[in-house]
DNA sequence: GTCTATAAGCGGATAGAC
DNA sequence: GTCTATCCGCTTATAGAC
């Protein structure tokens, strides 16, 4: 691994256990074994190392998505199915690089840079919601809902999504596979009144297969 | 108005334009027109400033919530009024210490104390949250719900509430009435399905009333 | 690419006079 | 209650040798 991959992977250790606040660059080129000079000869400051990050995460995340929804049949089973993978798929992720969406608005307000990079990526996020709950609604799997309630419906799934961690840290809640799972219900608790009978009886039919 | 009481409003002032995190105490004597030893000698440390702005907050909301829910009558369309005027309340609200929730997850694990402070305050305002919906499913105006059902539905529609603003600053949209007026459609969303006949009506009737 | 050394500045916090 | 003066520690960032 590269100098350079080692400075990213080694921040985002200590960014997670510590918080970005806190955690200087001399401290990371500590953790990393080297000098503080040779950190800055790889990055700027300390934001262009965030933002590597953030790259990271907008890569992985994309082929962690695509590797489970790019080819799913378009059964009301595989939907269901896809549907809960992804859910714990991007529960894992958020935990994974908590440390950034624990801090997102403190560092979106810090660095305008990163912040339009994040607009951007969140719309796109928030489309593939938005088109995977259409096509959903053309296969039967979820009831027909009209233009402006179906936007808002999405916005609903994706807020949770996007702060369920959040919502446990600030309740002085642990977080582990209880309550990341409990998000996942709270997420179908959102779902269940928009799913139509076929889709019950897929989840249910799943549900049964798991235990 | 005190010196202590000064220097919490400005406080409050700097933290929401600029972030708690690049505010010194420094700079908020300057703003107060006080010298930083005179500050130094009614807060111990930025922390106790911190909390002190928590706890105007904290009861500025119970006092705002009890005007508006305290008394209200049984009567559906009553319910109706006000859970809407309780929606604007709160995104009000959030607006005035918007600072303390958008850089909630940081400030919480940055002071323990004021994490277990808040960690208090967040399960009794859910609680809240618990018995208004209990109570409005008692007066028919929520369809029935397994108790298991009732403290999901409660805690999506809580988070919704907690993470709106932030929802908003992350996607790079601008906070107005426009986008507050959004967070509430969403909440309205989340509620719709679990509305019985008689509050879809009474819904209707108080929107048909408002133009 | 990597190191050492160091400049420059800021933040938190206290002592002691008034 | 309020001020001035000041200390300490730490962080960011750069210069220049190897």
């Amino acid at each position: 691994m590269s100098t350079r991959e080692r400075i990213v992977e080694t921040a985002l250790t200590l960014f997670n256990q510590q918080g970005s606040g806190v955690v200087s660059t001399n401290h990371i080129a500590a953790a990393c074994g080297i000098s503080p000079g040779n950190l800055y000869y790889h990055f700027r400051n300390k934001e262009e190392i965030i933002r590597a990050i953030f790259h990271q995460l907008t890569r992985v995340g994309a082929e962690e998505y695509l590797a489970i929804n790019a080819a799913r049949p378009p059964e009301t089973a595989a939907a269901v199915t896809a549907m809960l993978d992804t859910f714990v798929m991007v529960q894992r992720f958020n935990w994974r690089y908590r440390f950034f969406k624990r801090e997102l608005t403190v560092l979106l307000h810090h660095d305008p840079l990163l912040a339009a990079e994040f607009a951007e990526v969140h719309r796109s996020h928030r489309q593939m919601v938005h088109d995977a709950i259409a096509r959903s609604v053309g296969e039967g799997f979820i009831a027909p809902l009209a233009d402006e309630e179906l936007t808002l419906f999405v916005e609903e799934l994706w807020l949770i999504i996007l702060f369920w961690l959040n919502y446990l840290e600030v309740g002085g809640e642990e977080v582990n596979d209880a309550t990341l799972a409990r998000g996942n219900a709270v997420l179908m608790s959102a779902l269940r009144p928009h799913l139509t009978a076929p889709a019950r009886e897929a989840l249910a039919a799943v549900k049964t297969k798991e235990r």
